[in-house]
DNA sequence: CTCGGAATTG
DNA sequence: CAATTCCGAG
């Protein structure tokens, strides 16, 4: 009936978490879905289960988790050491940390995740968002979060993955028993939890709590939508993302350094031009004519119109180095035990890993990064510092690819075009780390460039929060330039 | 255990 | 591309 509403539920777990494709079934789910799945599965507890803040969770049973992992994707083989190195995959990808000291424990970035995807959430407002901690270490409290909207419990057809929400809650027996989980069919209830964290980041200390109430609304409401994107284009059409100025502001208040900082790569909002990216530290607004300087170019002043084409904007590789992961390299096996004749040219080896941003790149200044360093444990409150930008930023896009409902099955869709840059530094090396870089590290800014190629991976989707210029909206546009800049304002004082 | 490089895979 | 596989180093 008039359920029009897709799944789409407020925060529970991004939609795009539970993705069709990453949903039971699907072999092309990637690690960190279906860590989310079964931990959302209090069936799986035993193995696997939220401890810690925010996005903590501990491996119980690491065997286990491999096996089931390795059972989805087909891989019999698949240990905790492969998936243990495939999460360390993410580290550099922002979507996980490891918390020290804590064995088989990690961390969810959920901050970049919510926010990148959902920035409109109620975030600091919350009221009822607990803010961190899922299912909550010593306590118990499971929390809920408010029913903001309520009709929106679709009935959760069999395994639907619907978001569930918080249907139930806290009904937790004691799991049953470990181990009696089938590999193949745990198509257990949906069940509530999962509360992510979502970085409270209250502004003022402790002031985000009136809040108002979530927006039900914001949450999806297209009204505006120009025309429908295309499905292959739009990074998440079944995101909401409504952008009222004032949602803006708040989600700007709410990271803002810390996502615009350096994480949330100008690129995004490169859609608008209207937009001005508040830069935290430098000005730059102002002024975009002057600039330059030793700083990075970021000032994003070309309407996306014009990318760099001569590749020579890369003036100074900026003091740090983005990582990227290993790219593809047709490279032979070395070991081998025989040598093969590979070219007598050679090619260096050069780790390739220095990507840069083509112009916008990371305005980042200076400080150390972000990283939120969690190193000890305990501390490592990204969120909670809002003083340096807390956890890093990177998003992941989601892979909204909006097949088919009923595709639980192989999906000949490979229209998944899902990236996200991933620049970064080392979290490992926080600033006073020295032992850690050395290697590598450095060494390979200068190959930043390469690379360009025409954006193929910018097509990316990455957050979803960027549409496209509403014909109508305009107005809103000079309101969100307003509430931009004044934020912009708000947050450049560091000078 | 944890971290990553490197090569390979689909 | 994300993951898998293998592996040496700490």
């Amino acid at each position: 009936m008039t359920k029009t509403k897709p799944t789409f539920t407020r925060f529970a777990f991004p939609e795009w978490a539970y993705k069709p494709e990453s949903s039971p079934g699907s072999r092309q789910i990637q690690l960190w879905h279906f860590i989310l799945e079964l931990l959302r599965k209090e069936e799986y507890h035993d193995v696997i289960a939220w401890q810690g803040d925010y996005g903590e969770f501990v491996i119980k049973d690491p065997d286990e988790v491999a096996r089931l992992w390795g059972a989805r994707k087909c891989k019999p083989q698949m240990n905790y050491d492969k998936l243990s190195r495939a999460l360390r995959y993410y580290y550099n990808k922002r979507i996980l940390h490891k918390t020290k000291g804590k064995r088989f424990t990690y961390k969810f970035n959920f901050n970049k995740l919510v926010l990148v995807n959902y920035p409109f959430i109620d975030m600091g407002s919350g009221r009822g968002v607990p803010q961190s901690a899922p299912p909550v270490p010593t306590g118990g409290t499971h929390f809920r979060f408010p029913p903001s909207t309520p009709s929106e419990v679709l009935s959760s057809s069999e395994e639907l993955r619907s978001p569930g929400m918080f249907t139930n809650l806290a009904h937790r027996r004691a799991r049953g028993h470990p181990g009696s989980r089938g590999p193949a069919g745990h198509r257990i209830h949906p069940e509530s939890l999962s509360p992510f964290p979502v970085s409270p980041l209250p502004g003022p200390g402790g002031a985000g709590l009136l809040a108002p109430p979530l927006s039900p609304a914001l949450s999806m409401t297209p009204s505006h939508l120009p025309y429908t994107p295309s499905p292959t284009l739009s990074p998440m059409l079944g995101s909401h993302f409504s952008f009222n100025p004032e949602d803006m502001k708040h989600y700007l208040q709410a990271h803002n350094q810390s996502v615009y900082n350096y994480h949330l790569s100008p690129r995004a909002f490169l859609h608008y031009p209207n937009i001005v990216i508040p830069q935290p530290h430098r000005p730059t607004l102002e002024k975009p004519t002057a600039h330059h300087l030793h700083a990075p170019p970021l000032a994003l002043s070309h309407p996306l119109g014009q990318q760099p084409g001569g590749g020579e904007e890369q003036q100074h590789p900026s003091t740090f180095k983005f990582k990227l992961q290993p790219p593809p390299l047709g490279r032979k096996q070395r070991e081998a035990g025989s040598s093969l004749a590979m070219s007598p040219q050679s090619f260096p080896k050069l780790k390739h890993v220095g990507y840069v941003v083509p112009s916008q790149v990371e305005p980042i200044s200076d400080i150390e990064s972000d990283e939120e360093v969690e190193v000890t444990d305990i501390s490592e409150e990204d969120e909670l510092n809002h003083n340096n930008e807390d956890d890093d930023g990177d998003i992941f896009t989601p892979t909204g690819a909006p097949v088919s409902p009923g595709g639980t099955r192989c999906i000949p869709l490979k229209l998944r075009f899902k990236r996200r840059w991933s620049e970064d530094q080392k979290m490992e090396a926080d600033g006073e780390r020295d032992e850690a870089e050395d290697k590598k590290v450095r060494a390979e800014e200068e190959a930043g460039e390469m690379e360009n190629g025409g954006g193929r991976e910018a097509g990316g989707v990455i957050l979803g929060l960027m549409l496209p210029p509403p014909p109508t909206q305009r107005r809103a546009s000079s309101e969100l330039q307003r509430a931009t800049a004044q934020l912009s304002l708000e947050n450049s004082d560091t000078e």
